[in-house]
DNA sequence: GCCGTTTTCGGCCCGACTGTTTTCAGTCG
């Protein structure tokens, strides 16, 4: 049983707890175990091993207990226990929007519904305005809710979400009552998907804005409507919760609604412990709720003894703790990256010319440009046999002589053939100024066979950079199972980099592994794995997710200038 | 159920909005 698994289970423990009506620090000491183990790097059986489950934070003698029975034998009897007072099925009516647990155990308790479905059939019945508690608007919000749970899925691709955000952004910055305007929310904490959106805006007349947001076009429905807060649902599916505050609490509030949660709760911890109290509105000196001035969230964090700490960084992973001991990183910023590998042109699956992808980077202010056309293989995306990679090197050497300013280099997404050899021989891999070798075929090896083989591919003397490692889409299908350690060492020990790829779709590899490449002291190069011209800027997202994992300038490798990266080459 | 440079017991972050109520519980972030 792995660490996702446990966390999951300890989560459902949690929520079983809440609906038995469990006074709230018990269930939510549960859902802080969850959330530490699912953030650990280390897999969960080795803390079970060696007995050290009482070092995660949230982890105490009863949990610990728990923990360890459920690695050992797959089972836990408290759990089963507790699933025979509330059916699995409930969950479901969990996900709806405005029900909680109180709601549902009430549903369940008086009216037997156990799902969506008996649900739906009961609100439309009318049979629910008889519970307490529940009016005829409740019932409409439920089926409203049912509706929505139908029609989306809940989250959207980082992408996606930031279009929609800078859509509404544009139209309320014109506003003249908004002073100040920010994404807020896991969007501005760059997560890798995002479920809603948080926007917000300084005003004197709050109404106004409210007023211009709740009927923007893109507004499908209007959920809440209040002085300080409303929420929508676009037409995209996307909620958007919009606050608007005073100009003075502006910092306050963006630290706030930036999140995430855990980090704003261990915030508010040191406040308290530094008598002081922290909320949306401001920091105030305790007892006598006097504000303490900040002009900027900087101050806000100075005056808490920290140093700065970037919104990437907000998860209560550690930043706290370094922010105390002045040891936040110095992110790696949109300005550091010098050039790009993998992309694509017509001679695979991509969909424009090399000389318009080199003059795309050019524009963006790149310096060189590495082309990495599939190999053979790849039939799916017309992989490139030697004769035509022969003759995409003559081309690439016309354009670099006429192209100023920016150098194409020659490069080959390789494929990692099923026994961990690579697509090409040595005879194309040695004229090749980098080699990015991925995994696009036979996913479903077991974790050993996959890890043995991509170890294989790394080992080879040609192999420049390992190409997205866990072959997952972000909302589309899971990774394949690799042992990531194991990995990363055979990288450490052949001298091999490891990608960021930065399509919006894959964040591959894991951002939760910044801090373990960066302590190996592997590069990580930041690669857009542009199709088409317009994608070779996704690299900037790249850039954000390498800010997530705490990467610095000098961990990533086309931060480097022409020059140094053909010596390294 | 966890945790301790105020505590080994008694705390545990805090506020907005809605709907169903007459003063507040439930939900959400």
């Amino acid at each position: 049983m792995d660490k996702k698994q446990v966390a999951e289970i300890l989560e459902e423990i949690g929520t079983l707890l809440e609906l038995k009506g469990e006074i709230s620090f018990k269930f939510q000491a549960y859902f802080r175990a969850a959330r530490s183990i699912d953030a650990l790097t280390d897999e969960i059986d080795v803390y079970v091993k060696e007995g050290r489950l009482r070092e995660i934070p949230g982890v105490g003698e009863g949990l610990a207990e728990k923990i360890t029975e459920l690695v050992t034998t797959g089972k836990l009897k408290y759990l089963e226990e507790l699933k025979k007072s509330f059916p699995e099925s409930l969950f479901q009516l969990l996900q709806i929007q405005g029900l909680g647990p109180k709601k549902v155990k009430v549903l369940y308790e008086k009216l037997k519904i156990k799902s969506v479905a008996d649900l739906e059939k009961a609100a439309r019945a009318g049979t629910l305005s008889n519970l307490d508690g529940f009016g005829e608007k409740t019932s409409e919000n439920i089926l409203k809710g049912i509706e929505h749970l139908k029609k989306h899925s809940g989250y959207s691709l980082y992408s996606n979400a930031l279009a929609e955000a800078e859509k509404i952004i544009t139209h309320l910055s014109k506003h003249p009552k908004t002073i100040r305007i920010s994404i807020a929310g896991s969007l501005r904490r760059h997560k890798e998907i995002i479920r809603d959106l948080d926007i917000l805006v300084s005003s004197k007349n709050p109404e106004a804005i409210m007023e211009t947001f709740t009927t923007l076009d893109s507004v499908e429905t209007v959920t809440a409507k209040g002085e300080t807060k409303s929420s929508v649902l676009l037409k995209s599916g996307i909620q958007v919760d919009l606050r608007v505050v005073t100009d003075t609490e502006f910092p306050y509030a963006l630290h706030h609604f930036t999140g995430s949660k855990e980090h704003n709760t261990a915030m508010r911890a040191r406040a308290k412990q530094m008598e002081m109290k922290m909320n949306e509105y401001g920091l105030f000196k305790e007892p006598s709720d006097k504000l303490i001035p900040c002009k900027d969230e900087e101050e806000i964090f100075e005056k808490l003894d920290l140093s700065y700490i970037p919104p990437e960084l907000r998860e209560n992973m550690g930043e706290i703790e370094a922010g105390a001991r002045r040891a936040v990183p110095l992110l790696i910023e949109e300005k550091d990256i010098r050039g790009v590998f993998h992309t694509h042109s017509l001679y695979s699956d991509g969909a424009a010319t090399i000389e318009d992808m080199a003059k795309e980077a050019q524009r963006l202010g790149l310096k060189y440009i590495g082309l990495s056309d599939h190999s053979r293989s790849a039939a799916y995306a017309h992989g490139m046999e030697p004769e035509r990679i022969k003759k995409q090197w003559k081309e690439i050497d016309e354009i670099n002589k006429r192209l100023k300013g920016i150098r194409i280099l020659k490069g080959s997404e390789v494929d990692i053939l099923g026994d961990g050899s690579l697509d090409y021989d040595n005879a194309i891999l040695a004229e090749l100024d980098f080699v990015i070798v991925s995994v696009h075929s036979r996913f479903t090896m077991s974790e050993t066979e996959m890890t043995k083989r991509i170890i294989k591919a790394i080992q080879n003397k040609y192999t420049t950079m390992l190409g997205h490692m866990t072959g997952r889409l972000l909302l589309g299908r899971e990774g394949y199972h690799i042992n990531h350690k194991e990995i990363f060492q055979a990288a450490k020990d052949y001298g091999v980099i490891i990608e960021l790829n930065a399509n919006p779709h894959r964040f591959d590899v894991d951002w939760r592994y910044g801090r373990d490449l960066k302590e190996l002291e592997i590069k990580v190069s930041i690669n857009p794995d542009a199709h088409k011209v317009d994608g070779i800027a996704d690299y900037r997202f790249g850039v954000g997710i390498a800010r997530k994992g705490w990467l610095e300038k000098k961990d990533v490798f086309n931060t480097m200038g022409l020059e140094q990266i053909m010596k390294f080459l």
